[in-house]
DNA sequence: TAGATTGTTAATCGATTAACAATC
DNA sequence: TAGATTGTTAATCGATTAACAATC
């Protein structure tokens, strides 16, 4: 409520607020009270006027000659991104993949809770996945109304993925994750994120390739 | 060996060639002969005008009036970044999130073979995952020199993360993927890619909670 | 008071985009 | 020849960084 809107915060900004997160989380556990700008600079390698600059998008969190209290500027951060209270997503796919997902703790971390697991597959319908039973896919509508989900994480196999982020969107989903590797449409006003590791991995072979030239190993 | 060299390439440029080439594989699988700037630009969301600049740091591959031949595009591209041989990878870590890496098509698409999978578990050490049987973590370094291994894939629990970083830099192993949700160091010399889903929704997440704002619903 | 570090301005840098001549 | 689209320059825009006064 008191929030300092500012007309245009800048898509950087927003992507390194979870990387500031993430370092102060672990500081936390560590015991650690205060961060200066310059510390937090050396742990996650941004220009620590940088990071400064960052945070007075969002009001004045720091003490001059001392740094940043590390519990309140987690609570501050928090509060910017919305992940100071649960998100409950549905996930589809009960496979590997989807079974690693509902597994991750880094979800629970963050305050993202898998309320449902969806699938087609008969043999998968009615198994166990931590806490929770596999549903079968046509229940998707009436879960996300029930459950309140608001975020959809697409974990079928890429001949699916389309169909699912339609049903997704259909059923109101707003925000999805998509982890298989194809292009996947959605309407506007839908946020999908692609996480596609391999388009990591191409991007590094590129530094990879210009290093070996350098070092001139001559394999075949 | 005929590459225009340029002094520096931008990361961004960089990062974008993987987009574009997924998309050129779509593409070429459709049928589409040529492409035009233009059109590509539609379907990757990304300028025209970027995408014909981003190409002409590498060279001239188009052809003024018609455009791009999407074959020799995506042979170039491929070239640029070192995918146009095949690349082979150790995946440390068979649980679930190892089998799906390893089931996981993009990556054979892309010229990454899983040339070895490696565990701690004696429970997971001679299962087998798609054509590999799982080996013991030990093997790592013979694994690594017999199969000419330059990539390596982090798929442990948090806990062990950094440990194995370690033993796959003592390796040899220059670039490393780590999909657990943990900060992990990496000596100079060796890149690191993290593939945290987690901050990727705490990204979307500020989107989301702005866009409830606009639409305000008063959920507790 | 002296030392440290923020918040903020101003300078720098680089990336994006518009525009258009070259040319298929 | 007319239409289309590239390659490339120049203009715009925004993000990064350095510097420093404010202040703990």
């Amino acid at each position: 409520m008191t929030a300092q809107v500012e007309r245009r915060i800048p898509e950087g900004v927003i992507e390194r607020l979870p990387l500031y997160l993430n370092v102060l989380i672990q500081l936390r556990s560590d015991g650690v009270a205060t961060v200066s700008s310059a510390r937090l600079g050396g742990l996650t390698d941004v220009n620590p006027a940088q990071i400064r600059r960052d945070l007075t998008h969002f009001g004045s969190f720091g003490q001059r000659g001392i740094g940043y209290d590390v519990i309140s500027l987690i609570d501050r951060i928090q509060r910017i991104l919305g992940s100071d209270h649960t998100h409950r997503l549905v996930l589809v796919g009960a496979g590997n993949l989807g079974s690693a997902i509902a597994g991750y703790n880094g979800l629970r971390k963050h305050g993202f809770i898998v309320s449902s697991i969806l699938d087609v597959d008969p043999a998968k319908i009615g198994k166990r996945i931590g806490d929770v039973i596999v549903q079968p896919l046509d229940d998707l509508e009436r879960v996300v109304a029930e459950q309140q989900i608001s975020i959809g994480v697409i974990a079928v196999p890429p001949a699916a993925a389309q169909a699912v982020a339609d049903q997704l969107a259909a059923a109101g989903i707003r925000v999805m994750l998509n982890y298989s590797p194809v292009i996947v449409k959605v309407p506007a006003g839908v946020t999908l994120h692609n996480t596609d590791p391999v388009q990591e991995l191409l991007h590094t072979l590129y530094y990879l390739s210009r290093r070996e030239d350098d070092t001139a190993s001559s394999a075949l």
